[in-house]
DNA sequence: TCTGGGGTCCTAGGACCC
DNA sequence: TCTGGGGTCCTAGGACCC
C-alpha cells in the first residue's frame, strides 16, 4: 500500500486569504463558533506561541499589539473550497477519501512505478492553482505514517515529503512525542509517559501485550500501522452517518424556558433536515441542556428516547423533543448550551408504519417536508421554521466577525472594484 | 464578561433469550 | 455432592479525531 495524505495548509485562514489577498503575509486568526476559541492560526501568528484551542479573551492584548486580524468561522466559505480541493484531487486518483474538511487520504498504490515525490509536488501546484488553497504532502506505507510524512512535508519547503524506508521512519519517530502520532490523546500519552514511553520510536518498540491490554485493537492496528503494515483501509464511499448531532453554546446563559423551547426548536429542525438530506430516519432522540463547565453551579440535563416508529418528520420529532425538554428543565440553573441528537438512524427505505397512520398521511407529510426544505434551500435557512421561533433571540450565538460567504451568496460575491483587493 | 461543534470506535457489564 | 452454554442487544463510559 502506498498513501498520501493531503493536508490543507491552516485551512480556515487560507480560505479567508483567498478572498482578501491582502491577508498573506499578516497574523490572521478564526474563531471558533460563539467566537469562543481560535481554532486555526497563520503561521505569523504560530509563531507569536498562540496555541490551538486558546479561549480569545485570552488573547486580546496580543491581538491588539501585533493588529492580528480576527474572523468569525464561516463554515459556508470553508465547506465550498473544501469541496473544490475533493473534487481536484480526484484528478490524481480514483481512490480519494474525504477524511475531514480539510484532510484527504489518497491510494497511490497503482502509481508506484512514477516518482511519487514529483507526482505529488504537481497534486500540491494543481490545488493551488485551481482552488488558492495550499497543501502539504506526505506519503507513506499506511495511514498512520502518512500522517508522520505530511508532519515532516509542513516543515519543508517544498511542503512534500515521501516516507520510503523503515531506517527514515524510525529516524524521525525518534524525534517526535509519542503525542503526535495520530491516535494518542492527552489520556493515553499521560499513562505512556508513565510506562517511560516518551518517544513514537519508543511506542513503536514497546511491548505488545502492554500495548494491547490498555488500549484492544486499536493500539494493536497502530502498532503495525508504525511498524509499515497498513491496516486501516482507504475509504472512498462515505459510510452512513449513526448519528448526528445539533448543538450550540448560548452567547449568554439562559434560565427561562421558553427561549430553551426555541434554541431546541431550531436545533431539532436542522438535525431533521440533516437526516432527511442524508435520506435516513432516526429511532432515537436525545435532549441535552447544560450549564457551563466553568459555572459555580453546574448542571447537566439530558433525557434519551426512543421513537414509537424511525422519523425523519420535523413536526413529529419536534413534539417528541419539546416533551422531553419539559421533562429534563429545572428552573433556576444558567444554561449555557443546549442539542440534540438523533441516533439509531437507519435509512429512510426502510419503513415500520405505525398502525393507525395511512399511506396518504404519511405522502403528505413528505409533500410538505419536501416543500419546507425547498424553499429554506432556496431563500435560505430558517425562512420556514416550525412552531415557537420567535425574532429575539438575545442568546444567539455570536459570529461578529464574519467575513462574506463569497462563493455561495448572489449579495456577497467578491466585488472587482478599485481599493476591493488591498 | 468571555472557554466550539460534530463526529467515530471500542469495551465492559447487565438484561434477556433458548 | 451436584445447578450449562452460548448467544444477542443495549447502555454507559472512555478514548480519540479535526
Amino acid at each position: 500500500m502506498i498513501v498520501a495524505l493531503v493536508d490543507c495548509n491552516n485551512f480556515y485562514v487560507s480560505c479567508e486569504r483567498v478572498f482578501q489577498p491582502k491577508l498573506w503575509g499578516k497574523p490572521v486568526v478564526v474563531l471558533s463558533n460563539n467566537d469562543g476559541c481560535v481554532v486555526a492560526r497563520s503561521p505569523e501568528v504560530k509563531a507569536l506561541g498562540v496555541a490551538m484551542g486558546v479561549p480569545f479573551f485570552k488573547i486580546a492584548p496580543l491581538v491588539r499589539k501585533h493588529d492580528i486580524q480576527v474572523f468569525s468561522s464561516n463554515y459556508a466559505l470553508y465547506g465550498d473550497l473544501s469541496n473544490r480541493v475533493m473534487t481536484t484531487l480526484e484528478q490524481f486518483s480514483p481512490e480519494v477519501e474525504i477524511y475531514s474538511i480539510d484532510e484527504a487520504f489518497i491510494n497511490l498504490s497503482n502509481f508506484a512505478q512514477m516518482n511519487l515525490s514529483e507526482y505529488a509536488t504537481s497534486i500540491k501546484e494543481t490545488v493551488r492553482q485551481w482552488t488558492g488553497i495550499p497543501v502539504s504532502i506526505g506519503i507513506g506505507p499506511s495511514k498512520v505514517l502518512a500522517k508522520v510524512a505530511t508532519e515532516v512535508a509542513k516543515k519543508t519547503k517544498l511542503g512534500v515529503y515521501h516516507l520510503e524506508s523503515a531506517e527514515q521512519a524510525d529516524e524521525i519517530l525518534s524525534k517526535m512525542p509519542v503525542r503526535d502520532i495520530w491516535g494518542i490523546g492527552s489520556r493515553l500519552n499521560k499513562w505512556l509517559n508513565t510506562q517511560g514511553i516518551l518517544t513514537a520510536l519508543q511506542f513503536k518498540q514497546a511491548n505488545e501485550g502492554l500495548i494491547q491490554k490498555k488500549m484492544g485493537v486499536v493500539g494493536q492496528r497502530l502498532l503495525l500501522e508504525l511498524k509499515g503494515y497498513s491496516c486501516l483501509p482507504i475509504e472512498v464511499m462515505p459510510n452512513p452517518k449513526q448519528e448526528t448531532c445539533v448543538s450550540r453554546s448560548f452567547a449568554k446563559p439562559v434560565t427561562n424556558l421558553g427561549e430553551l423551547k426555541e434554541a431546541i426548536t431550531l436545533y431539532l429542525s436542522r438535525a431533521a433536515e440533516k437526516i432527511r438530506n442524508q435520506k435516513q430516519r432516526a429511532n432515537i432522540l436525545i435532549v441535552f441542556i447544560r450549564s457551563s463547565i466553568y459555572s459555580e453551579q453546574p448542571v447537566s440535563r439530558s433525557l434519551a428516547i426512543t421513537l414509537p416508529t424511525a422519523s425523519n418528520y420535523t413536526p413529529e420529532l419536534l413534539a417528541h423533543a419539546l416533551g422531553s425538554l419539559e421533562t429534563i428543565y429545572l428552573p433556576n440553573y444558567q444554561y449555557k448550551k443546549a442539542g440534540v441528537i438523533l441516533s439509531g438512524l437507519q435509512p429512510e427505505s426502510i419503513r415500520q408504519c405505525n398502525l393507525f397512520e395511512t399511506e396518504r398521511d404519511l405522502q403528505s407529510q413528505e409533500n410538505l417536508i419536501a416543500v419546507v426544505d425547498q424553499i429554506n434551500r432556496k431563500y435560505g435557512a430558517e425562512t420556514v421554521t416550525f412552531g415557537i421561533v420567535g425574532k429575539r433571540q438575545s442568546w444567539r450565538m455570536r459570529a461578529e466577525k464574519r467575513s462574506w460567504r463569497f462563493t455561495t451568496k448572489w449579495d456577497e460575491l467578491p466585488l472587482a472594484k478599485a481599493g476591493y483587493w488591498n
